[in-house]
DNA sequence: AACGTTCAACTGAACGTTCAAAGCGGGAGA
DNA sequence: TCTCCCGCTTTGAACGTTCAGTTGAACGTT
């Protein structure tokens, strides 16, 4: 491999003129620096990454950690968060860097310790998440795709589910439906209590009385959603729309109900939640409520740059608007 | 952060003392070892890895290019083996680092050069997978998951997709089915002919003539599932069995089969092929076939380690087997 | 001619680690 | 007493880059 050694010696320039004439072109003259270029060109050199990363003191690397998810679990928002999240990193000088989640939930601080990576991005934080606690606790840079409730202790983004709920009752109302349930997650994930509050708020809104809308809270199984419709269609007053707070019980509500014979979409719509990549191809297509996936790893990219920029700024949450997608049901 | 030389100092040795305490305690004497210890404790010292890999030309790092995957397509098998990669990797010392796979498809050949990676592991590959030949001619270190076609000129870790096939065969005969289909990709795709072929020999091998095997190709996709299932319903001989080449067009074969009334798993079995996700969520359960995922992982890093040592070892294939799970279908 | 300014290019130093080689006591053998 | 060896420890050097500071030449002003 040819070094910037190599190159100032073939262009007859010192190591720092080759060095500027790659970060600072204005620096040298036009005629050097053609010289220069010619002998990059021809030597093929590229600088070599790790000699400027211990240069510079930065891994440009970002740390996530990866929930051990099952084999037949499903991460839906993860992953294609990941890939998201990699995509932006790499426009800005970065890359993604995974690592398994180890078994206590604590993220790797030794990553950041041997200065393996530059900070951390945590995915799927629960309120007062222990992960950013600690990281906050150290000092390392980090920021998180949802909130944790400690709001102004760390830089998030997340998208607004309050939001989002209120989009969902809103269409379900103004679709003629009167008499909406809704399955949420057990009482205590900040991200379903969100969800939950704002499809409350946003019945009232409309004028439906978020007193008499059945709420059931079951876990994030498609068995669970498929229970919670048997539970909600056996009863002398059916509902006419059940909105869920993610797509993997949409899946269940969609079956339970059609094991008791009503097609989902027609005397009872079904709203998801995160427009996982099966939503389109479910029968019928799922109506669901999509988060900006690609925007959220944008602003996350630059809330960690920034970050590092100012490791003493400000903590700053950034919430992002979703979306409603309405499909079939 | 402490360096090396600070621990030194508070211990009272020498820099590279510290450094054998840390990789060849053997060479030091009981007493200093001690001391050394303690204060790398009190320290809290961590070998800084930016100065290790620079100092080692070494990155410790592994580079996956993830396929870009439109926001509702899936990835089923990528996604579970990019978090097994990065698992596997951890425990030898590396780490897995995303990137975008570019337009034109070629590995960023850049990140090679720049010593960001050490090599690549390419997934999803295709015959004469492009990119497998261009690292080859660069002499890039690299492993596939997935074979090429061009055996022996890269290292590669497959699943026996043949085999599977076989299983899949067997099994349909077995539970007393004599008039199967097979819907597969079209043709030329190197895993998806592997699959039939397999599939087709299996049919032999228990007695059922390949040639009645009515076999149909297909892209990959829920609607081509249901498209073909229609398709194969209409005639006026309807099979008994449908083995597919992916579960995506398993999921399709069973809704396509559900809009004409029948019910996959009674009259007509229905068999997919990965195990992805939501196979075991689906309605009903559906019998595929499972990839050892780990396993492959595991082997891959394990290959990957051994040619950065020897990079003009000869190169092999890994062939691992398949598994059938059975389900309802 | 002396001096200040500006532009272009160069040199020294440092980032933290580890390999290779050298130093240094002390004990065994000649 | 001298030599050799052994176990433990130290020193020198290098990995490739870039920041900070310096040199040197060209040019205009006084």
């Amino acid at each position: 491999m040819a070094t910037i050694i190599d190159v100032a010696a073939r262009a007859g320039v010192s190591r720092q003129t080759v060095s500027n004439v790659l970060n600072a072109p204005d620096r040298v003259s036009p005629d050097t620096r053609r010289r220069v270029e010619d002998a990059i060109t021809t030597l093929n050199y590229r600088p070599n990454r790790s000699a400027q990363n211990f240069r510079a003191q930065r891994s440009h690397l970002l740390g996530v950690d990866l929930a051990t998810v099952g084999p037949h679990e499903v991460a839906p928002v993860l992953d294609r968060f990941v890939h998201a999240l990699s995509q932006q990193a790499a426009r800005r000088g970065y890359h993604v860097l995974l690592f398994p989640r180890s078994g206590d939930g604590a993220v790797h601080l030794s990553l950041y310790e041997t200065r393996t990576v530059d900070g951390f991005v945590l995915v799927d934080t629960e309120r007062d998440d222990p992960r950013a606690t600690a990281l906050a606790e150290q000092r390392v840079p980090f920021v998180t795709f949802g909130r944790t409730g400690a709001t102004g202790e760390h830089d998030a983004v997340d998208v607004d589910g309050f939001a989002g709920g209120q989009a969902v009752a809103a269409e379900l109302v103004a679709s003629g439906r009167r008499r909406p349930a809704y399955v949420a997650w057990p009482e205590g994930s900040l991200v379903g209590d969100l969800r939950l509050a704002g499809f409350l708020a946003g019945c009232e809104d409309a004028g439906v009385d978020p007193s008499d809308v059945r709420v059931l809270r079951r876990l994030n199984g498609v068995e669970d959603g498929v229970d919670a419709a048997v539970t909600l269609l056996e009863g002398s007053e059916r509902p006419d729309a059940i909105a869920t707070v993610s797509d993997l019980i949409a899946v269940g509500i969609i079956r339970g109900m059609r094991s008791l014979g009503v097609r989902a979409g027609n005397e009872i719509r079904v709203v998801g939640f995160d427009d996982s990549p099966l939503a389109a191809h479910l029968d019928p297509p799922l109506t669901t409520v999509r988060q900006p996936l690609d925007e959220v790893a944008r602003r996350v990219v630059a809330r960690f740059l920034a970050r590092l920029e100012d490791p003493d700024g400000p903590s700053v949450t950034e919430l992002l608007e979703p979306c409603l997608v309405v499909r079939r049901t």
